[in-house]
DNA sequence: TTACAATTGTGTAGTAGTTACACAATTTAT
DNA sequence: ATAAATTGTGTAACTACTACACAATTGTAA
């Protein structure tokens, strides 16, 4: 026997995706050819279906845009202000997830109607997701200054000045070189492979040299991390 | 014209409030003379209702427990295993409160059935509420450590060894007596009133002396706050 | 091969913040 | 007044962060 209560509506999530291409963050955004809000861009969403969970659904949507499995996926907030929809009343579920922007399938994209913009020229965005953006940004700041998750958004090996960009992406800002990477290996996060990257690419006619090391995950831990970032809001 | 989506459900809001009464963190649970469960113990909660965001839901629910209009609320997970309710399919976002455990309203609390419970005492708690209220330690801790938020526990005026006992309940912990205050004081966060605490009380045979000075709330602010305190998980 | 520019790694002094503890001051009871 | 309990201030040792000097490495070009 159901609850008395009749209050039933639908639920919404909403995804904010980042990605880095290596100079800066960029958001996986929707440009809707469906109504309401046609041609307006908006953060990839969907609504929870029967038999699955909030995790589920958030996974789902995810996997369906960018054909990839193996994501940071964290639930941030859920927003429900009551006139959030205009076409119904929905609450919405808001996860963010770091996806590495390079092993990505470009079909799944495309039929999607989506693109990757950079986060310095997000269009405006309909409902609230402009917000969302903004806290799914704060969220992650937090998050990645206490914890080590910057990583997700890189390919599986990458060099300590590429993670250094990802982070002065992430917030912004210039951090010391010397120091950074000091900071990181004392970590014992990462560990040496032996090789050299291959892939480095001359930029506005400078040379790009490459260190003899590179660096894959090597395990999980919490701790404060990144303690030149101070925490606006956590 | 809604839309095509069919699977509406309940939202559901449980509420973790927590209180302080000079000795450690207490839980406001209710003892449930209703169906189901009847005579478990659970948290406060309630389904959002029409024309009402998610916030002003959380709010009523816990004003209509505690009579308390003033609180800190803060919306920390939001719950969407497919069993998580027997009875039918909900989905719930959860908050939690922090109150003055001193100026409630004892009827509201007594018409609900409602204790003030222990933290060390917790019972079993119905659904996935005990999760709940891990999640909202959690997410208390994290914050409390970066931001000033514990003053909400505490009378309008308190003393600085009774704010160093909220924290050590809070983090489970004996901090230093002497560096507590200095670090307390030197936020500015807090002004002396210049009057003394008349309501002190002997126990077990000993004396407790008080301060020249009491401190009432000053002002906001955001920092890093508590560094003998080591973050989990934030 | 050599020189040179760009980049990356290591050393270190100055600074700031935390921790642990000594000692002084205050309050309360006898 | 004296003693016990409690609270406030001083400080040395330790740790961590910051800023920068300098060395080592890589890649390009004469």
């Amino acid at each position: 026997m159901p609850y008395t209560h009749t209050h039933r509506i639908l639920i919404a999530l909403d995804c904010i995706i980042f990605g880095f291409d290596g100079e800066g963050l960029n958001l996986l955004l929707v440009k809707r050819n469906f109504e309401p809000e046609f041609g307006k861009w908006s953060l990839m969403g969907g609504f929870l279906n029967e038999g699955e969970s909030l995790e589920e659904a958030a996974h789902r949507i995810v996997f369906d845009l960018t054909g990839l499995d193996n994501h940071y996926l964290e639930q941030f907030q859920t927003f429900g202000a009551t006139t959030r929809d205009p076409v119904e009343r929905t609450v919405s579920v808001a996860y963010y997830a770091l996806v590495n922007i390079e092993d990505q399938d470009m079909n799944a994209i495309r039929s999607h109607n989506a693109s990757w913009i950079s986060l310095h020229k997000k269009p405006y965005l309909i409902f609230d997701h402009d917000i969302m953006v903004e806290e799914a940004l704060k969220r992650l700041r937090t998050k990645a200054a206490l914890n080590p998750i910057g990583f997700e958004l890189l390919p599986g090996k990458f060099t300590i000045p590429q993670l250094q960009k990802l982070y002065e992406a992430i917030y912004d800002t210039k951090l010391d070189r010397r120091n950074f990477s000091r900071k990181i290996l004392s970590t014992k996060l990462l560990m040496g492979t032996g090789e050299k990257d291959m892939t480095s690419q001359t930029k506005k006619g400078q040379l790009y040299s490459l260190n003899t090391h590179e660096y894959v995950r090597q395990q999980k831990g919490n701790f404060g991390f990144l303690p030149e970032l101070i925490l606006v809001d956590a």
